[in-house]
RNA sequence: GCCGACGUAGCUCAAUGGCAGAGCAGCUGAUUCGUAAUCAGCAGGUUGUAGGUUCAAAUCCUAUCGUCGGCUCCA
């Protein structure tokens, strides 16, 4: 089965590869100054990056899908060809392709392969299908920027996307996969669920929580606090401004600076908050700590600033005000590695609670570093046993680490498969140094303490974006805004219905009552709409008897119970965190 | 920040230089009804904002704010 599969994908790869050769080869058709750039296959088609001045529009994209129709109608042969690193570069020289040059002078073996196709020559390594002919169901489905080799300071090149299938129903059935995630975007559920909204009078990237979305970041964060206080975590608390020397101190001032809000107040300089550790730094400072006290674990659902760049601004998922699940752990050199693995378990722990799906990635140290490499042996190898020890699956990036400390993340799916990081946990070698944290050792002496910087959600805006897209708005039990909304068939049963709410409502239910002059299947229709786990229907039959009619949002109804009976089914299924009542 | 696209009623979308419109939502009335839309009527707008071109601008131009898809950066 298995093998099928990767040569099915294997397969896939080659058509869209050859896709965007030919995508290449029409753009070269009708802007003969393109320069080519670079054209893989990705995850789920392929792209093609030209450097063209701005000159290829969104509304070229017709003209080129009809000059690789043609293309594909000549049926041109993709020939291979093995040459000579110089010869290469003098054909791309000639064919007057920079970028291309460019990259031969990266290559370091002695000879490439060219693939041409009619007259379109490209470097590449191949493999390519036999001809254009071979190729028939694509769609070119978006224009983009993007920096030449993703290099900021590079020129901007004009990318092209698209994708490539073997059979127009897979081609069909990946056009409605993207439709049909649209629906589940949390921005738009966001709104239509009434969670939360942006307003550009408030600000870019700013969240204001409605009544249902502040309800649901209610249960999320004392379910959180709850679950801190049984892992020994300690709460503190810290003020969302303060005098910019703690940020001088902390080095932030320095590196940060341009992700930071800064305002004054007369001659004093003050910082918005951008992250939680300077305050918690000044809390273990306060006094002499002792081995014995150690680890020390501060919590804080801190809400931060940062000033993040207009373009990356996304729904909950990038924003410029956030609040991070952050803690820091002080510690001895040798509580290290236990003291990860529990902050390991415990994201997990969080993962599986909301059944969130993740992967994880160990950062290894930079090229610019602080500390001495022996720490940083030993703390990545602690981060390494962590993993180790859970039996985790994990990729390592090389270098990828913060200057002050390797680091372990864990990021999550959105519903088009993008990757946000959540969980992050980090040792920070910078922090204790800066503001000379000490404990005193059995021996008397005092040493550096080592801390660990970690969130275990990431941040509540990110992770409600991630669940909500995940659910697809409708909450488990424990989670809705709204666990119970009571329907009644006609205004007679408007009291019994009140009185049950009130039950309900007594007994720490959210419930909500629909006693409007509507027909009963409007009402249903709404709440159906609204996701709400279950609805009471209130007729004349369960008003004379003093019973409810329970009715899933799968639509299974459940008839004659007793209202405490039900009541009991709810908190069983809050209680269990079950997704369906 | 950069590249591209977009911004019309609460929402989804029409109106291609010549009278700003529809459906849903909202409001009012009728209907008292049993599991995903009862009927009728009414109201809803400085076309994101500011400037410009034109006899005339939602439409063309400039700036600005915001949104979307990417790039870079990041939780």
């Amino acid at each position: 089965m298995k093998t099928v599969n990767l040569k099915e994908d294997f397969g896939l790869e080659v058509l869209r590869h050859s896709t965007s050769h030919i995508m290449a080869q029409a753009v070269k058709r009708i802007f003969p100054e393109a320069k080519l750039g670079i054209g893989p296959s990705i995850k789920n088609g392929f792209y093609y990056d030209f450097g063209i001045d701005g000159a290829l529009l969104s509304e070229n994209l017709a003209q080129v899908e009809k000059e690789m129709r043609k293309i594909i109608k000549e049926n041109l042969l993709f020939e291979k060809e093995l040459v000579t690193k110089e010869k290469a570069i003098e054909v791309f020289r000639k064919r007057k392709e920079p970028y291309k040059v460019q990259l031969l002078g990266g290559i370091e073996d002695e000879k490439v392969t060219l693939y041409r196709q009619g007259e379109f020559v490209d470097l590449c390594r191949g493999p390519h299908l036999e001809s254009t002919g071979k190729v028939s169901f694509f769609r070119l489905l978006s224009l983009a920027g993007a920096y030449w080799r993703g290099k900021e300071g590079n020129p901007m090149l004009t990318r092209i996307y698209g994708t490539s299938f073997y059979t127009e129903k897979e081609l069909e059935e990946y056009l409605e996969q993207i439709e049909e995630a649209k629906k589940r975007d949390h921005r738009r559920l966001g709104r239509e669920l009434e969670l939360f909204s942006i307003s550009s009078d408030l600000g870019a990237g700013l969240i204001i929580y409605h009544p249902k979305g502040a309800m649901l970041r209610e249960i999320i964060e004392s379910f959180e606090k709850e679950e801190h206080l049984k892992r020994g975590y300690q709460l503190v608390r810290s003020p969302h401004i303060s005098r910019s020397v703690l940020w001088k101190k902390s080095g932030h001032l320095d590196f940060y600076r341009k992700n930071m809000y800064l305002f004054s107040s007369g001659n004093e300089e003050y910082v918005i908050k951008p992250m939680n550790c300077p305050a918690h730094m000044l809390v273990y400072e306060s006094k002499v700590r002792s081995y014995r006290d150690l680890p020390l674990k501060y919590f804080e659902l801190g809400t931060v600033y940062r000033r993040e760049e207009s373009g990356v601004l996304h729904g909950l998922f990038r924003v410029r005000g956030f609040t991070q699940d952050d803690a820091h752990i002080f510690c001895m050199p040798s509580q290290l590695v236990e003291e990860v693995r529990k902050v390991v378990q415990f994201a997990i722990f969080m993962m599986d609670a909301f059944d969130l799906g993740y992967q994880m990635t160990l950062s290894t140290r930079p090229a610019e570093f602080i500390g001495s490499p022996e720490h940083w042996e030993k703390a990545t190898q602690a981060l390494r046993d962590a993993l180790g020890a859970e039996g985790l699956d994990f990729q390592v990036a090389q270098g990828e680490g913060a200057f002050y400390g390797p680091k372990i993340d864990i990021q999550m799916e959105d519903t088009l498969g993008r990757l946000w990081q959540g969980p992050t946990i980090q040792v920070d070698f910078n922090l204790p140094e800066r503001f000379n944290l000490r404990y005193v050792a059995p021996d008397g002496e005092k040493k550096r303490v080592v801390m660990i910087h970690r969130v275990v959600l990431g941040t509540i805006e990110r992770f409600l974006g991630v669940l909500i897209e995940h659910v697809g708005g409708a909450f488990p039990p424990w989670l809705s805004p709204v666990q119970v909304k009571i329907l009644t068939v006609t205004e007679k049963e408007n009291s019994f219905a009140e009185s049950l709410h009130g039950q309900m409502v007594n007994e720490g239910l959210r419930s909500e009552m629909d006693l409007r002059n509507k027909l009963l299947g409007f009402k249903v229709r709404e709440a159906e709409l609204e996701k709400i786990p279950c609805m009471l229907i209130i007729g004349q039959l369960e008003a004379k008897k003093g019973l409810v009619t329970v009715r899933k949002r799968n639509g299974e109804n459940l008839k004659n119970i007793e209202p405490q009976r039900f009541i009991q089914m709810v908190k069983e299924a809050v209680r269990e965190k079950r997704t369906e009542i």
